[in-house]
DNA sequence: GTTGAGCGTT
């Protein structure tokens, strides 16, 4: 998708690639190309797009034909201003396919046993994620200012709270002040939409008349035999007439 | 309609 082939990269073999950070998410690839295409051959721009969503991740991929061209590019379109955002272009660190880059060009795959006894330092194997990714690409975005740990494991939770301490700025003071506010002001909202405003108990469901909170009901039909085993008055009598083949009917 | 650190597809 968005890149020119429909078949997966066109071809990486000798081609440099460049990540495009902080771009916004409505650039696209048609967006970027013509961007970088200016400071040299660009062979392919991708995109990475959400699978269920569908839409960019706000990060792209420029390959260049050229270190020398991608190299220019980094240079100038890094910190550009691209559809609001100011882009961040880099040199690549990784590959699609576990392959090792070497200043953005993709080099090889991961040999097996070659050299391995040589005289080559020893890296870190743990090179940095390729197991961790569709962990934090799940919380992706827009989960993370408002509620933390509703259904998150806790340790995805402190893996991004020690890792994202970047721009994070909180206080204790500030975060409980602010919790209390909002839980209050969302009471608030749903007392405003019940038809009736007095809301003696601060606790318990505001009606307790006939319908559950879990029933979205509006007005005063539209009530299906609950699949449970709820005893409401209304489904306990249409039950007693005709459980079978009368709930449709009736209305 | 939202969000904002990061490293990719047939």
């Amino acid at each position: 998708m968005s890149h020119f082939g429909r078949s997966g990269p066109p071809d990486i073999k000798d081609t440099y690639s460049l990540l495009v950070l902080n771009i916004s998410f409505r650039t696209t690839a048609d967006d970027l190309f013509p961007l970088f295409d200016r400071y040299g051959k660009v062979v392919d721009v991708f995109i990475p797009r959400d699978r269920r969503s569908g839409e960019s991740r706000g990060f792209a991929f420029v390959r260049y034909k050229y270190a020398d061209e991608a190299q220019k590019a980094v240079e100038r379109l890094d910190g550009k201003n691209v559809d609001g955002r100011n882009i961040m272009v880099q040199f690549a660190k990784y590959g699609p396919n576990a392959e090792r880059i070497h200043k953005g060009r993709i080099v090889e795959a991961i040999p097996k046993t070659r050299g391995r006894s040589r005289s080559r330092s020893p890296r870190p194997r743990y090179r940095d994620s390729y197991r961790d990714r569709d962990n934090r690409r799940r919380s992706r975005s827009r989960s993370r200012g408002r509620y933390e740990g509703d259904r998150y494991n806790d340790r995805e939770r402190d893996y991004r709270r020690r890792s994202r301490s970047r721009s994070h700025s909180a206080s204790p003071d500030y975060s409980r002040g602010r919790g209390r506010d909002d839980r209050r002001s969302r009471s608030v909202s749903y007392d405003s939409a019940s038809p009736a405003r007095h809301s003696p108990s601060p606790v318990r469901s505001p009606t307790p008349r006939r319908s559950p909170p879990s029933s979205p009901e509006k007005g005063s039909h539209g009530e299906r035999s609950p699949p449970s085993k709820s005893t409401s008055p209304l489904a306990r009598r249409a039950g007693s007439r005709s459980p079978s083949s009368r709930s449709l009917n009736e209305d």
